[in-house]
DNA sequence: AGTTTCAGATGACGTTGTCATCTCTTGAGT
DNA sequence: ACTCAAGAGATGACAACGTCATCTGAAACT
């Protein structure tokens, strides 16, 4: 037996794994109201009943995005055989390998809309918070925000790139993105035994 | 006596104008043909004479930034009074301020849009070029490759991130960009040394 | 039982990108 | 000098979109 409230979420998660879906196959132009209710099995005013605008609906969809990653960063951080800097690797990796296979949801998660500029940037808040104190086991406390901003700005930025199709340019003597983040890495665990 | 080509070339030059005044102060969503064709003094439908559709006309705008970019970086590696490392810091930060300052106009640089993925990419090509024989002054043809695309992948991250307001955070410490550049070209400038 | 509430359906409106068609000026060919 | 093709721009129209106002019906509450 289903109430009504039950029907209710039943329907917004259905109306949110509808854009998702649009969003992955077709792009954000793909992404319109009346397909996204089409899929989900309502007509194109309903999602109004669960979202207050056609991007507050978008930025669900990022905030969720974001959500699981945090659970995978959480997990990996928890991870017993692995060291600090195959942890970052693989954080890090988590992290372009979205950019690899869902590349408009990438995107997506990394754009802070005109409506609320913090929205995104809160639901990140977690998987960022997980992945300093990855840094923070390899490089100590005192230097982990700092490399930690530097190694997500460059994972970041190589998904970016690897998105726009600018990367695997064989102009570059065919660099991938695991090579970056592997020199990225050794380059900054090397710094810390220095230090 | 302007001719009529003359004429037409100046049509052109005011969409793309237009367009590029309409990005930096609306975003991509008060980009629209008849807002373009109006603040170029002509009708919504003119924009069709020059351009065959409304995503080539956001290409153009977004071609010419990276051709604009590149004479940047061409003049800044023929400067004298400076090292290796200040001429890429500079590089770097030339692109992290078109984010600052042109955060749609930036976003646009890197969107590969679907109707010709390699169209932005070829624009980017000079600018690269340039950037790539900077670093090969500093730490010799063998990782110029390399280490440009970590940089270059860096700085871009850097200034995404920076855009989607995630990187003036004080839970990181107050990192900002200049700061990571600085971080980075260190870290890379040591490596160089020691090799 | 009667009433309130709310998810969803439906109709309508303004805006947008795009096409077809029309006008008119320019520049070349005779 | 006259003609005429060419092309830049204007205009009208259309489908699709986001959004709002209104309506319907069933579940929840008193």
């Amino acid at each position: 037996m289903i109430s009504r409230a039950e029907s209710a979420a039943a329907t917004r998660r259905a109306l949110l794994d509808a854009a998702a879906e649009l969003l992955d196959s077709g792009g954000l132009d793909a992404v319109t109201l009346r397909a996204v209710g089409a899929r989900a099995g309502v007509t194109r005013g309903a999602p109004y009943r669960h979202f207050p605008d056609k991007e507050s609906l978008l930025i669900a969809v990022g905030t969720r995005a974001w959500d699981t990653l945090g659970d995978r960063m959480q997990a990996l951080r928890a991870e017993p055989g692995l060291s600090a800097a195959e942890k970052i690797r693989g954080g890090l990796m988590a992290l372009i390998d979205i950019g690899r296979f869902q590349p408009h949801l990438y995107k997506l998660m990394f754009s802070n809309p005109p409506g609320d500029p913090t929205a995104l940037a809160r639901a990140a808040q977690r998987s960022q918070t997980e992945f300093l104190a990855v840094v923070a086991d390899l490089v100590g406390e005192q230097d982990a925000r700092r490399y930690a901003a530097l190694l997500i700005s460059s994972a970041n930025g190589i998904a970016g790139l690897e998105a726009s199709g600018q990367l695997p340019d064989p102009k570059w003597g065919g660099v991938c993105a695991e090579d970056l983040t592997d020199t990225l890495v050794d380059m900054i665990a090397g710094k810390s035994r220095h230090a």
